[in-house]
DNA sequence: GAGGTATAG
DNA sequence: TTTTCTATACCTC
């Protein structure tokens, strides 16, 4: 009994973007020389990337140094265990390339791969369009400006196509008389000024940013990622109507795609849904390649075995599939995907990660004074992290230049000299450990990567430009880490830990600063009816009981109401460097005591919020600081 | 809030 | 799946 496959929706066009070789890219960059020599990127004992000369030589990703360095002895290897060049120039280049959106659907996927949905782009070329001269056309890159844009010839697809046999004919296929509201017809034509854009873009990436990249063209993301991967490094690959069986005659070019793909390879499916899928099909549990390393050891079920399975359907994978945590529509989801039909949105363009995490782990960690240390050094990098992802430059108009500077290096030079406030903070501060497990009586250890947490609000001095990143480290350790450590292992000592997470979460938008800039202007709107508000607020937050003692205080979203009155707040400290003596204004002037009033350095007229970067007299700091805590 | 499952790079 | 380091989404109590 056979399900009737899901509808499509095939009104979007979407870019997949995979930048070839990325770590490899990135050093390359760096050293043009690299580029005709094999070369290879290091993580711990692997090749976590080589560029094509290398794979030409016969290494390949995730080898082992040692095979490598025997195949070709001439390679040369780099360490890439630090990943702030890597996270820059991704940042760098995902800025890029959103720029060019309209809608400012952007979305990442780890470092080196982008989504872009450009169907209002795509849309709005297709309308301006002369069909009686397709081959000389003009694509418009900006709404407000016709000159701004490319030449082009829409009557081919640029690049690649699936599926190749259809290159020949694909443009008797459609004929120019054929009639305008013809489904597939369209459908190519759109997708034919997708590929001219995405062909646009990836020239650009690469003459501006130094990148080159892989993309695959189609109508959502999955089919999209898949098709670029027809035809790699730097190429293109865009997946062709009929998207759609033809009312008997020709088969749906996507099913004709995706069919012979493995079920796991299906973006979505990860191991344990392929698994479960699997044993379903075969009718037996299904063997797995434990080493993933050697040999295609993979038991062959493809998306078609899948798809045509007796009884295949929705109902069928959710039975197949339920279990405790797993979303109540994977069955549906899971059917989709092998059908091609993803309805999955691009995300937009976040301002802010949602969470800052940083975790090591150990062999052996049992002794407080070794954990506190290691707390010492997750804490610094933490802080970093904080300061590098959730500030920009004060001045609006300084974040577009700084986005726009040529490498992550010259970014982090702005950073330091450049006055920065926080666009976001983040509530909550939680602390992850992953005991080892006991041993069993026969010897052997419980495999369990099980981790326990505890969270606390994050302890707002930390937000402070004033202080080195040590000594916030060292306080946030000493006052919020420790004894967070204590409420999460009560016992004495017998801890053993394999693994320490400091994460920062719940973040909090500042406003008014989204990098999004869609949403500054909504933020301003904003901002001036909070104006109206304002007194009102501050009153209230004024005859309130306060607690003084307590020092886990919360920035909130209180900040949002005194956006306007910043005036000016003193440079990020040099973030890779550390420590700098900055003068800056913190919250010292409201509570008293405390170990800092030695510093003697933020005793200025006029203060200005750590936390929000909001300038006011003293005497007002009390109520705007009671304004953060309570909001909570 | 805390913990779990699953996924991706 | 296990060696790792992040990040995300969704589920449950």
């Amino acid at each position: 009994m056979q399900v009737a496959a899901p509808k499509r929706y095939d009104g979007r066009i979407i870019i997949h973007f995979d930048y070839d070789c990325f770590y490899a890219a990135v050093f390359e960059r760096e050293d043009p020389k690299l580029k005709s020599l094999p070369f290879a990127v290091q993580q711990k004992q692997i090749i976590v990337t080589c560029n094509y000369e290398a794979r030409r030589r016969g290494l390949y990703k995730l080898q082992l140094v040692r095979e490598a360095r025997k195949k070709c002895p001439d390679v040369i290897i780099v360490l890439g265990e630090d990943l702030t060049r890597f996270r820059n120039a991704s940042k760098d280049n995902y800025n890029f390339l959103r720029g060019y959106t309209w809608s400012n659907k952007v979305e990442r996927l780890g470092f080196d791969e982008v989504f872009m949905d450009v169907t209002d782009i795509i849309d709005y070329n297709a309308a301006l369009l002369n069909y009686n001269n397709l081959a000389s056309s003009f694509f418009h890159l900006d709404r407000n400006d016709p000159t701004v844009g490319f030449s082009f010839d829409a009557s081919h697809v640029f690049g690649h196509i699936f599926p190749v046999a259809f290159q020949a004919s694909e443009v008797a296929a459609v004929p120019t008389d054929e009639p305008a509201w013809n489904d597939d017809r369209d459908l190519l034509l759109r997708l034919r000024l997708g590929s001219h854009l995405a062909q646009h873009l990836r020239h650009q990436l690469d003459e501006q940013k130094g990148y080159t990249s892989t993309v695959g063209i189609s109508t959502n993301k999955i089919i999209s990622k898949l098709v670029g991967n027809v035809n790699k490094p730097t190429g293109q690959t865009t997946l062709v109507p009929p998207y759609n069986p033809q009312c008997g005659k020709s088969e749906s070019n996507v099913t004709k795609f995706l069919d012979n793909h493995d079920i796991g390879k299906i973006p979505g499916i990860g191991f344990k849904t392929a698994q479960t899928i699997r044993n379903h099909v075969l009718g037996r549990p299904a063997a797995f390649s434990a080493g993933l390393v050697y040999g295609p050891t993979e038991e062959n079920v493809k998306v078609r075995d899948v798809r045509k399975f007796n009884g295949m359907g929705p109902q069928l994978l959710g039975r197949l599939l339920a279990g405790p945590g797993v979303p109540k529509d994977l069955g549906e989801k899971v059917w989709g995907l092998i059908n091609g039909v993803d309805d999955a949105e691009v995300a937009k363009a976040k301002e802010v990660p949602q969470q800052i995490s940083i975790e090591d782990s150990y062999l052996r960690l049992d002794e407080i004074e070794h954990i506190t240390k290691e707390l010492k050094m997750l804490s610094t990098s933490l802080i970093k992290r904080l300061r590098l992802d959730l500030t920009s430059a004060l001045d609006p108009d300084d974040v577009e230049i700084t986005s726009e500077e040529e490498d992550g290096a010259q970014v982090q030079v702005d950073s330091a000299t450049t006055p920065r406030r926080w666009i976001a903070h983040p509530k909550v501060l939680r602390l992850s450990t992953r005991p080892r497990p006991p041993l069993k009586p026969d010897g052997t250890r419980s495999r369990t990567f099980k981790r326990i947490s505890r969270s606390t609000n994050m302890p707002f001095f930390v937000f402070s430009f004033a202080h080195s990143v040590d000594l916030l480290a060292n306080r946030l350790v000493e006052e919020t880490l420790v004894p967070l450590f204590r409420k999460l292992h009560p016992e004495k000592s017998d801890w053993n830990l394999s693994l320490v997470n400091l994460c920062a979460t719940n973040m909090s938008l500042t406003a008014s600063d989204s990098k999004d800039g869609a949403g500054r202007d909504i933020s301003r709107m904003f901002r001036r009816q909070d104006d109206v508000l304002r007194e009102w607020k501050v009153e209230d937050v004024d005859i309130a009981p306060s607690d003084d003692s307590n020092d886990q205080r919360t920035p909130d979203d209180g900040d949002d109401r005194i956006e306007d009155e910043i005036s000016h707040q003193d440079p990020l400290e040099h973030l890779p460097l550390g420590s700098q003596d900055l003068r800056t204004f913190t919250q010292e002037s409201l509570r008293g005591k405390d170990e800092w009033d030695s510093d003697e350095e933020m005793q200025d007229a006029g203060e200005a919020c750590s936390i929000c970067g909001a300038a006011m007299p003293p005497y007002a700091m009390l109520a705007h600081e009671r304004f953060h805590d309570l909001s909570d």
